[in-house]
DNA sequence: GATAAGGCTTCCAGTCACTGGAAGGTCAAG
DNA sequence: CTTGACCTTCCAGTGACTGGAAGCCTTATC
């Protein structure tokens, strides 16, 4: 396969794909021609990329949990390990968020929005209620 | 004021502020010696930046925002409008993590975490399941 | 007056995970 | 044989800083 191929199959841009192998996440054979040759088992590894970035896993994070998946000595607490921990800054990283939307929201709630300038998130913003 | 001053009062690193007056978001004056002097109004403008960051809005936001602080003509529609774009960006982003945090928990939940191979996070991952 | 510590300056490079674009080689169809 | 769609590499840019180097300035102490 081309990388065009193999980037419709995987859902993945050439670009990424380039890059992967850039980073040395992926070794795709080259054909005589210089061109880049993919086999199923490139594919495969591919999707799994994909779908582990699509989870929010880092790049070395998928580069550990690749090197897991390809390991058929590997104990499935390691694997587990890091999605705890991927799990984890997922949900502080949800908690940032709602805590900005609880302020945010209310003080959108608060401003009129209308032709005047008086705004309570500007104030807010500016310090001046505090 | 020197740069250390307001940074320790405002918040934000000296290599930040140094930063937004690279990009323009501030212009403090110079002393003859070549150092930044910073005006209670210097650190007023850097105290909201820190905190319309601290609720997630963008740099190009920032500005806007600023603008409009300063612009005693403002319509606070305008103040609201950036608001609500900006929360609903947040809502984008938090249902997002809420769905990866959904799948992950269920695999990770689904994996003994023990010394055996087996584990559903990474054939989830693979694709072997699907 | 010399010196040392600390603060200030600028500039360059790196982060993360791509993404866009330019310049040029290759391939299949007509 | 040309056209157009591929493919290649390399360079630069994104956002919002952050680290570090090299060098000037200030303040305190000896």
């Amino acid at each position: 396969m081309n990388i065009s191929d193999v980037a419709e199959r995987s859902g993945l841009p050439p670009k990424t794909i380039r890059y992967y192998e850039d980073i040395g996440l992926i070794r795709p054979d080259r054909g005589a021609n210089g061109y880049r040759s993919f086999s199923e088992k490139h594919l495969h590894k591919l999707t799994f990329l994909g779908r582990a970035r699509a989870l929010g896993f880092s790049i070395e994070e998928c580069r550990a949990l690749l090197a897991l998946y390809e390991d058929e000595t590997r104990a499935s607490a390691d694997v587990k390990r890091i999605a705890k921990e991927h799990l984890a800054q997922i949900e502080t990283k949800i908690s940032e968020l709602q805590s900005m939307h609880g302020t945010l929201s209310h003080l959108v709630h608060c401003c009129a929005g209308d032709d005047r300038p008086d705004c309570p998130i500007l104030e807010d913003l500016g310090g001046t209620l505090r």
